[in-house]
DNA sequence: CTCACCCAAGCTGTCGACAGTCGGTGGTCG
DNA sequence: CGACCACCGACTGTCGACAGCTTGGGTGAG
């Protein structure tokens, strides 16, 4: 059933079991403790993490809202594997949201929002040097949650946190994360400018090229 | 705890209760059975459909990730209200789809797909004379996810996907619902004259002109 | 008359248990 | 020797029940 031995699966306590389960499940996929694609046995689950199967069943069906996990009536819930398009589905579903958060930011873009950003980004510099390549996802993808923030459609960042489930089980999927993490984290700078130069269509441009080497990375990462 | 009476609640069967029991309360809080805000108590809808409060809770955990419902810890599950920007948010999330999906499909649009969204097209014009207001609207968004179908993005289809029942939501708000719907259907043409053009930005401007008007429409029949 | 406190009712979060079903296994028959 | 069938174990779907929390009303003091 695993791919490694579960991670430390302590009891956990009192009220919050679903959101608890839940974030359990979520880390260990992301950090492929189980492998995409295998079943995820309620009963199992329920056993080693000391509750019943209630939470767990709860848990799971918020995982399968997310595409974490996909349910297969009478089956259980399986873990979700981007086999497929899957991943260029994604990346574009990205591109997407993207181009429309930075078209609405760069409309209310003014120096709060210059110092927000290139804080995140300066906050990423550093951590490029260190060697904890999860640090350095989420500094990433919290510059685009950033992004989104200020862009002022809590529908759309909503959806955006959404697909950052998916976007992290992309990120795991390939081996080496963030080769050349101080070109990575510098590559955000331009993103920044193009938002200052308050043009549509630049900003277009910059996030087009930013998401697309995103993309190309994580597609040609997996050899797909 | 209603609005009006709740609607014919018969007893459920056998197995798929969670399916069962997410549907009802989707077209319930759609035909605004349940007011906006109000509290659902899980109790009463078990006892009122007839099954425990395992189905219910999962189901309604489903309708919170559709947007439908809202869940407060330790206080239970309300109906999604729209309020504030909301309604602006959601109409403008949509116009970032349905942008996406337009210039995908203009990528690969050809007779196949001409004939195909023609077809619902006419499909709404022979409605439009109807008085059917639920149908109506659902020909209408059925032409819309065609083209996100087509558009082959199983992703953004997905998005789109939770994103209609909030759309239909939002629909039923507005009393009279699809006012001149000759027109409303005939609306539609100017869509896959853009398509056929192979032209982006022709496209990108139908698509705004579309949805902006739906959004004035809704915003402006909410008084908000 | 007002306010604070207390209590009870109802509810949510969680649990263990039962029934129906699915997949695998072993045996039997052609 | 292969295919079909019956049995069995495990699991999902569902249920009823218990504990702790929340809320609203009632009561008493100031």
């Amino acid at each position: 059933m695993h791919a490694n031995p579960p991670p430390a699966a302590p009891r956990l306590q009192q009220t919050n079991l679903v959101e608890q389960v839940a974030d359990y499940l979520t880390e260990a996929i992301i950090a492929r403790h189980y492998a995409p694609g295998v079943r995820l046995s309620e009963v199992q689950l329920s056993r080693e993490l000391g509750v019943s199967r209630a939470p767990v069943r709860e848990a799971a069906r918020l995982l399968e809202s997310r595409g974490l996990l996909i349910s297969r009536p009478r089956k259980g819930f399986y873990v979700r594997e981007l086999i497929g398009d899957d991943l260029a589905d994604v990346f574009d579903l990205r591109l997407c949201y993207e181009r429309h958060a930075f078209e609405l930011l760069a409309a209310r873009f003014d120096d709060a929002v210059h110092t927000e950003l290139s804080r995140q980004v300066e906050v990423m510099c550093e951590l490029a040097a260190g060697s904890d390549d999860g640090r350095k996802i989420e500094a990433d993808l919290h510059f685009h949650r950033l992004v989104f923030e200020m862009a002022g459609n809590r529908r759309l960042l909503k959806a955006f946190d959404d697909l950052s489930h998916e976007l992290r089980l992309c990120m795991a999927l390939i081996e080496r994360t963030h080769a050349e993490p101080e070109r990575i984290a510098a590559n955000h700078w331009p993103l920044i400018e193009a938002l200052a130069s308050g043009k549509p269509e630049r900003c277009r441009e910059a996030v087009d090229y930013h998401i697309g080497v995103a993309r190309d990375y994580v597609i040609q990462g997996l050899g797909a």
